[in-house]
DNA sequence: GCATATTCATCGATAAAACCTATAGCTAAT
DNA sequence: ATTAGCTATAGGTTTTATCGATGAATATGC
């Protein structure tokens, strides 16, 4: 039983006959005798009664005819529906975001994106850029910026806006007043800083290597787990801090605390929309990237 | 999109690969490949990521693989259902009758047959033969027993059953004592009759031409149209009439009527089982059909 | 890091099917 | 009885489905 049979099926008892549907469907008629027989053979039930004028469904036909409009109804639904999907009249897009992009960055572009395409549904998912990635290889997001690099063949990797850590001072410390600070101080100093593996300390730790700077254990007040509670460490007057500038530019501007560029030269560092690798982005995931290399 | 490339489909999804899908379907890859392709091709839309170790659908072959379960569903169904028909586990035996054979000869007979197949539910129409001739035709009833001939190629007829025709007078009538009654004789007392078409009327006169006997307008008491009718106007005296021996076996027995044979010897009518020729008959039907002639 | 194994895509050939033209056979209407 | 209209059948052609062999890409094991 195959569409093609079941079509000519409904087609000749729609129309009453096998010349009427055979003209209608632009076939010949025994095309038409051939398909109702397989059909009738593969099912081992007459279905039509050929009659002299017309030709009625045997009362196994009216009970497979009402079960192939049925398919067929089904069939129209998977079709408008696919094309509703592949013209982006509607879908969800599922995005990921590293705790940075996706707190600064990501907000700002999925409101402008809602805006113009306000029957996608957006669903941002904020997590640890390994959680993230996890996420994209099981399928749960489809794409995500992320502010750790990835270093996996099987995803596509776009590095896209970016960053500047700075190293933040409450305002009454002594630095507060400095144009920036060398690497040299930092170590000097107590500090607080983002747990291992955090992509901002790999950053800050890697500019520290290359001016031979190491920070002695015994500066090291805290490993703190997350951006927020860096800064309230800091405004607690623990220590100093590095951070994304993007983070504090609140705080800088409500004069509660001081950003201090590096002196050797800004610390920038990239963020990287990041997707797997041969897999089809969906419409509507395809535009949001186009948006965001388009806003970069 | 046809079933075959929605199966291949679904069965890739479901098996996770082209090759084990393959396997399970008893197919080669490649031919799985090209369905699939095939599908995609036609849909403008890219159903399946083929990563390297695993295949899994887009959102598109996601949305796709629910409308493709339900069509399959809905083919196993029909499949079932189509089977169960064919098996006469279910249906419904669209039944007509004429009145006497409607009357007298089928219940019985759809008694014994619910017992044999309480799963099937018989829908017994009575109407003149003329009417059931009709819902034959226009597919309200698939068959019937009725007893007036039915001389139309388009009908498959069958005699079958049959039933004669007595003279019927109350208790107190002269010709109560009778043995039988001549065709003369009823020239020459009052009578009822059934309505001009009435197929007992039909015979009844038949038989007289045969005899050379002519009822004179004015014996013709009343034309009366149903045969409970006809009994009511004997009971009262308005005279004597012609019925089915079989609608008066009541009321012979309890001695209310005389029934009479025709001296010339019995006239009998054959009741005749018709269907459209050319119609196949469901298996209720068919069943039926069988047990009315092995009955007979 | 390199060989091996696994997997999907592609190509050419073949088997199967879908389809067409011509025609026979049947029914219904003139 | 003849004709018109319809379906079934037969035989041939085109299209589709499938297979076997092979290549390219990716993961696995040493």
């Amino acid at each position: 039983m195959n569409m093609r049979h079941l079509e000519i099926f409904l087609r000749v008892i729609e129309q009453g006959g096998f010349t009427k549907a055979a003209l209608a469907m632009r076939l010949t008629q025994p095309t038409l005798s051939a398909a109702v027989r397989q059909l009738e053979e593969s099912l081992e039930t007459q279905l039509l009664n050929r009659l002299g004028r017309e030709v009625v469904p045997t009362t196994a036909g009216r009970l497979l005819c009402g079960y192939a409009r049925r398919i067929f109804a089904l069939r129209q639904e998977a079709l408008s529906e696919l094309q509703a999907l592949q013209a982006g009249e509607q879908g969800q897009l599922l995005l990921g975001g590293s705790t940075i992009p996706g707190t600064y960055i990501l907000p700002q572009l999925v409101a402008g994106f809602s805006r113009d395409f306000p029957q996608i549904k957006v669903n941002l998912r904020l997590a640890a850029t390994e959680t993230i990635v996890s996420a994209l290889r099981e399928q749960l997001l489809e794409l995500a910026l992320v502010g750790g690099a990835v270093d996996d063949r099987r995803f596509d990797v776009i590095p896209c806006f970016g960053d500047e850590l700075v190293v933040i001072v409450p305002l009454g410390h002594p630095w507060a007043g400095y144009e920036n600070i060398s690497e040299k101080e930092l170590a000097d100093v107590p500090m607080l800083l983002r747990e291992r593996g955090s992509a901002s300390r790999r950053a800050f730790e890697l500019r520290l290597t290359e001016h031979g700077v190491d920070i002695p254990a015994e500066r090291l007040i805290a490993e703190v787990g997350g951006n927020e509670a860096l800064k309230q460490g800091v405004l607690a007057g623990l220590g100093v801090a590095v951070i994304s500038k993007l983070a504090v530019v609140g705080e800088v501007n409500r004069r509660e605390l001081v950003a201090l560029p590096f002196a050797a030269g800004p610390l920038r560092r990239s963020f990287y929309l990041i997707q797997v690798k041969g897999f089809k982005l969906s419409v509507a995931a395809e535009r949001f990237k186009a948006l965001v290399l388009s806003r970069f």
